[in-house]
RNA sequence: CGCGGGAUGGAGCAGUCUGGUAGCUCGCCGGGCUCAUAACCCGGAGGUCGCAGGUUCAAAUCCUGCUCCCGCAACCA
């Protein structure tokens, strides 16, 4: 492939409080499989993701677990990196807000920002919940009390570091018009407009004194460096970043950002705050936001985030035991919906295995090779011989790869699948239309149906080509069955890439087996 | 009157900008086929497109009002 030049993909990094569902793993696969994907157009990818674990919850958690901070942090970290690894993640960095390198640089950044008059120490007044060492503002309260604990508060003061984020609201606003593929999707930008910018924004605090587990402003320890400017600048601390100019080689080639991947959730502190920080430290703005939906569960009729005092939630390493990498990557990426909220359920990923991975792709490549083996030893052979119903099968085999890049520049990962999989059903009509079996009981029409078998082959070959990047395991196998290998993205718009005479396997496995409900406790 | 999104056959969605026989996937029913994982292919049933008005020869699509659901926000560290 020619070289496209660089791509620097990012997702959040999760916050270390406890395991991360399946609706978190799902921007990790995502970011994958964007990432994946642009690898194979030629661009030269970075990949970063990793985990946010300074604050107050944590230092919090640990206590309560017996543990210091770093000890309870390493441990969730931990589960986090074999999750992620667990569903085939394919980053680059895995960065932790405890890394040595990323501590320095925010300290330098603040103490950057302080200098220059972006930062600057003043009052913050609230109410105050003493025991809770918690500030609530008047509308979360409870009743007028704490909504954590229920008990009285009382207007309080404490010096704090705020940053200027009025200074720099109008040339944001402007950057947001000029820009419209800043904000991803587009709905999201009106929000952030219509609620935050044209109001008019509020300076930011961005330090702590009510707890000490986090990054410290140097000359002024008692205060913690607050999640903001912690957390979003791992993006460029990962890559080196050095606030006296000399940066990194990863920054000086991947900055800025092609892509920061998020939850809808985050949008206002990427697309406001963190915008906002790059300009007062003069670098870049990224060139793209996408604040992807959720998933979610259903209790009868009614749409239910996941959460563990609902008891209903659904974690990635559960269903991958159960039904395999591949089926998981393929669930949530097909599932959800570009802009809206996907469902995700046990029955519900039982019902799409069985009828798209089973039934349609599994079964198609499985009949495809018994042909090839019980009429041709195998081999697979490309005779030439057309007939009716090749021209349309050819049409798809050759058209779907444009499509499923088209899809792939805006991000429509779901409708870039469903692509590959109409190439797929095309393949199983065919074998109805042209029916081999008929061909295979006249000697004369042997090199008709070897033709007809070489075009399946050729289609599943194509298909599985375009699958590597969402489901790599499966392509792999695919490919491996066929005894080929993974065709690049600027062969495929030709026919004819499989190798003809190839021997296939004569023991193809199963790639999906189809599951029973009842073998589930639903 | 805070901002925005949504309501389409049993389920999940597309179509709405640029009015003109309501489409896709799953499920269900019937048929075909037998290479294959009871898989595949074809056909069918099922919707007055949230409600009420209006514009128009014609409205899921445009306008007005209303109902319900959801996200963001609510003088915020």
């Amino acid at each position: 492939m020619e070289n496209k030049g660089k791509y620097y993909i990012t997702t959040a990094i999760t916050y270390t409080s406890g395991k991360p569902h399946i609706g978190n793993t799902y921007e990790i696969i995502l970011a994958d499989a964007i990432a994946r994907f642009r690898r194979k157009e030629g661009y030269d990818v970075y990949f970063q993701t990793g985990t946010d674990e300074h604050g107050l919850k944590i230092e919090t958690k640990s206590k309560e677990a017996g543990l210091s901070p770093q000890e309870f942090v390493d441990d969730v970290a931990g589960q986090v990196k074999a999750l992620w690894d667990m569903v085939g993640a394919s980053y680059d960095r895995f960065i932790r807000t405890t890394d040595t390198d990323h501590k320095e640089c925010v300290k330098k950044i603040f103490k950057k920002l302080y200098d220059q008059g972006d930062i600057y120490k003043d009052k913050y007044e609230g109410l105050y919940c003493t025991p809770c060492e918690s500030f609530w503002t008047k509308s979360q309260l409870v009743d007028g009390k704490c909504p954590d604990c229920g008990r009285e508060v009382v207007n309080a003061s404490e010096e704090a570091y705020f940053f200027r984020l009025t200074k720099y609201a109008d040339r944001l606003i402007q950057y947001i018009n000029d820009n419209q593929e800043f904000i991803q999707p587009v709905s999201r930008k009106n929000e952030m407009m219509n609620n935050f910018l044209l109001p008019g924004l509020n300076d930011l605090c961005v330090s702590r004194t009510s707890f000490k587990w986090g990054i410290p402003v140097d000359f002024d320890n008692e205060h913690i460096i607050y999640v903001w400017l912690d957390a979003l600048t791992n993006y460029i601390t990962g890559l080196g970043y050095d606030t006296e100019g000399n940066h990194g080689d990863l920054y000086r080639k991947y900055w800025p950002a092609d892509l920061h991947l998020i939850g809808k959730d985050i949008i206002r502190f990427h697309t406001i705050y963190w915008p906002i920080f790059l300009m007062a430290l003069d670098i870049p703005l990224p060139k793209q936001v996408f604040g992807h939906p959720w998933l979610i569960t259903k209790a009868g009729d009614t749409e239910v985030k996941m959460s563990k005092s609902r008891g209903n939630v659904i974690y990635a390493d559960d269903l991958v035991e159960k039904f395999g990498v591949d089926a998981v990557r393929y669930f949530v990426m097909h599932e959800m919906p570009f802009d809206n909220d996907g469902v995700i359920s046990w029955q519900l990923v039982i019902d799409r295995i069985n009828s798209d991975l089973a039934n349609i792709l599994g079964n198609l490549v499985n009949r495809t090779i018994s042909m090839s083996n019980k009429y041709f030893g195998g081999i697979v052979e490309n005779t030439e011989v057309t007939g009716d119903f090749d021209e349309e099968l050819k049409d798809v085999i050759t058209g779907t790869p444009a499509r499923v890049v088209r899809k792939m520049s805006t991000l429509r990962v779901a409708e870039a699948i469903d692509e590959i999989f109409a190439l797929f059903r095309r393949c199983n009509k065919y074998i109805d239309e042209t029916m081999p079996w008929v061909l295979a009981k006249e000697e004369n029409k042997k090199d008709r149906l070897a033709t007809v078998l070489y075009n399946l082959t050729e289609g599943i070959t194509v298909g599985a080509s375009l699958l590597s990047p969402f489901m790599p395991k499966t392509s792999e196998k695919i490919c491996a069955q066929l005894n080929t290998s993974e065709i690049p993205l600027d062969k495929l718009g030709v026919f004819g890439n499989y190798i003809s005479k190839t021997r296939v396997t004569d023991n193809p496995e199963i790639l999906f087996a189809r599951i029973d409900p009842k073998e589930f406790d639903l």
